[in-house]
DNA sequence: GCTAGATAGTAGGGTGTCCGACTATATGAC
DNA sequence: GTCATATAGTCGGACACCCTACTATCTAGC
């Protein structure tokens, strides 16, 4: 909902003006809302391009690297699909997909569940766990340690998103 | 970065939890932006699955809703491809996707530019009008008007990202 | 004028996400 | 014990996004 009524020259924030027009329209009592939830696109549109070209080198995509992360903090180095995706709050088939190419770049590997025959492990390889480990040390200096954000800032948004996401039933 | 460590059977907030991990692992000074960006991540997840539900019944998308709301503020009903992109932040080929399956809904109508041959306005036909005015009074009431948050913590939320996306060059 | 470079749009390829459907396996009710 | 139900994982399809390459057209410098 970035848009921009205006013919002036001035670099206008397209989100402050979706939000005028939405209150021009009679729509007021939703337009923090609509500047809300278009905001939460746009920042992550930013991130995710900010740590992609990151992780680029590395050959793998955010979601593979998190996949790596959690099998890299995990007690055994290999966790079921199943928890992989409640964990990361994916459909099955998303984990079924970054599995596929992980495993394809010898990252990681399945294993058949000793117990239960319907279920497979996935354990980290060392190659995997090296990649993580580079990764992490670049994606740590080269974003995380500066975000785009006042460190007082960042805590303030860590807690808005935690609020989000607690109402929103996510934990 | 979504995960959990530990096995109690407690709701942990699985943010919080990697923040931990993270500040465990000698990354202390990554940790908070590590937390902002994969709240990001998941918020943006969370906002876009509630405004998709809500557009579902509409034939539309987040993605072609945008566009469609575009065009109805604009002065002529109608804008440039070029000038889409543009305003929605997004890549050309995008908008040659959610033009094409606009156009192929009846919704818009692709138009030659009388003066620059290279160009091509898309046109809001009156089917487009009247599905924008419907979805978006559908998303008013059932997403916008009532966020996940506190009116006061909406516009800490907008102040907050605003911040992020002026230091990351994004207006 | 005419040519080199910029700009508009599209096609093809790759990736991630979801949904619905399907197979295989495990579990619980009777 | 046996059968209905639930769960684990995968496949195919739809959609979004980006990138690279390509054509067509415009614009500017000489």
């Amino acid at each position: 909902m970035t848009f921009v009524s205006t013919n002036s020259g001035l670099p206008l924030d397209p989100i402050a003006e979706a939000r005028r027009l939405w209150a021009e329209h009679g729509w007021a009592h939703a337009a923090d809302g609509m500047a809300a939830v278009t905001s939460l696109m746009r920042a992550h549109q930013i991130a995710l391009a900010r740590v992609e070209a990151v992780l680029k080198p590395h050959g793998v995509t955010f979601a593979r690297y998190e996949v790596l992360m959690l099998l890299y903090f995990s007690r055994k180095s290999s966790l079921p699909m199943a928890l992989i995706g409640e964990r990361l709050q994916v459909h099955p088939t998303s984990v079924t997909n970054a599995v596929d190419r992980l495993e394809a770049a010898g990252l990681v590997r399945r294993t058949p569940h000793p117990a239960d025959r319907r279920s497979t492990i996935v354990e980290l390889l060392d190659a995997g766990r090296e990649l993580a480990e580079a990764a992490t040390a670049e994606l740590n200096t080269e974003v995380f340690a500066a975000p785009w954000l006042a460190p007082a800032t960042v805590g303030s948004l860590i807690e808005v998103i935690t609020e989000l996401r607690r109402n929103a039933g996510d934990f």
